[in-house]
DNA sequence: CCAAAAGTGTTGCAATTACACCCATGC
DNA sequence: GCATGGGTGTAATTGCAACACTTTTGG
């Protein structure tokens, strides 16, 4: 638990551990129950949600800053990462950053480096939702999966970079390799084309879909099939290894 | 023309104008004489040549500092500017920017503010070749335009950053609007045929290119032909207003 | 036995590709 | 007049979208 001391030491040395004026936001997005899922924090003490994010180390890259937050809230250590956007407006924080500190007991001195000028580096990750175990930072006290359609609002301009990874990953979706990190190693066909119709927002044809995903390549089939289920037991499916396109 | 004592005021005073750690590069692209080129600056007293760039100031977003850096350059106002990808590893900087001020004869201080980690955003800008009067920047004796294929090796990572940016034009290409800010008002159907090759690095039918851009209303073709060619005239076209596509 | 989900094949349209001929101009 | 580049049309192919029937399973 951090105490209103930590957050003190936080304002007034951080900036021996990081680098000031910058930050990474990630939009960790993962699948389930036929939903996209986006990872939510909610701060101590108040109804604001946020992306997960963190400052950047001073020996340490953007993507190794990025990959150090998704660590720390997923558990995991290898996953689909990519950088989309930076966000370098100028009112991006400063209303809200003392609220936030204030709803933890913690009235931010004028000068402190946090509540100067952010520049925020976004990335978008992509999970597989029964591998990850939700962590909060110590500022949060709940770190949560939402669907993408009914989610709380978010501070900051953490909307905008979520809707914005959001249309990115729809741009590269057809790419190929990219929904491997959403799903676990085992799927059905049917949880594959939920999963493309969540990210693209729209519906899409059964048929032709699975005639793509097959003819493509980019999935193969298993002899196996997914008992256990209230109809015709659908097969399970792997993505490939090499693809023709 | 800068004297050192104003390079020593930039190291020791800077910090007070300009966002630490955080910068912006330009790709500047311009198309003539059916080749793709890019505007670049070469360092006084050296065979070092960057992209042209800046620091970001306080009260500046990131992309108002790109376009300050284009008009500065260019001294064009308005143009196609898109930020493609925030460049954030560690070793971008170090070892070049001391040589690099070490031919302007100053010997930066171990602490100096420009020698720390940068994270430098890249933009890349579309322009009207025959509008541009280039012009270098205080730290520069040379700004030009130099041919994509055959250009000088570029200091930092700036051969990366630019050919980031050119992967992204490629992707970018068929959205439409974009290349009406790399030629004038009017132009030929072949020329505007060799800026897509040249963009795409790689040819195009002749018949089928005229065919899209008609039939998609990308061009108008105005009842002028351009003489004085050495053989038959062509027409001239100007980008259309609005289309369907 | 029937509702609901999963698997498969066919057909048509639309967009892209490939390709051949005519026209204008300067030398 | 001929080489060179500019303008136009047509056939073939490919990819995608629309669509109907059969199979399996639990209740």
């Amino acid at each position: 638990m951090p105490t209103k001391h930590d957050v003190e030491r936080f304002f007034s040395r951080g900036h021996r551990q990081y680098v000031p004026h910058l930050s990474v936001d990630c939009v960790i997005f993962g699948f389930h129950d036929g939903d996209l899922k986006l990872l939510l924090l909610k701060w101590k003490n108040s109804d604001i949600w946020v992306l997960p994010g963190g400052y950047v180390r001073w020996r340490e890259s953007l993507d190794a800053a990025a990959h150090r937050v998704l660590r720390e809230r997923t558990g995991l250590r290898r996953l689909y990462l990519k950088q989309f956007h930076a966000f370098g407006g100028m009112d991006r924080r400063e209303g809200d950053i003392r609220r936030l500190f204030a709803t933890l007991g913690v009235t931010a001195p004028r000068t402190a480096w946090p509540l100067e000028r952010v520049v925020s580096i976004g990335y978008y990750a992509l999970v597989d939702f029964s591998k990850v175990r939700p962590k909060g930072d110590y500022l949060s006290d709940r770190c949560e999966w939402c669907p993408i359609e009914v989610r709380p609002r978010l501070a900051f301009d953490h909307d905008v970079i979520a809707t914005t990874a959001l249309d990115s990953l729809r741009e590269s979706l057809d790419a190929g390799t990219l929904e491997a990190s959403l799903l676990p190693a085992r799927f059905t066909m049917p949880e594959l084309q939920r999963l493309h119709e969540a990210i693209l927002g729209r519906s899409l044809d059964r048929r032709n879909f699975q005639k793509r995903m097959l003819e493509r390549r980019v999935v193969e089939r298993l002899s196996l099939r997914r008992a256990g289920g209230a109809h015709r037991s659908p097969f399970l499916y792997r993505f490939a290894a090499s693809r023709s396109r």
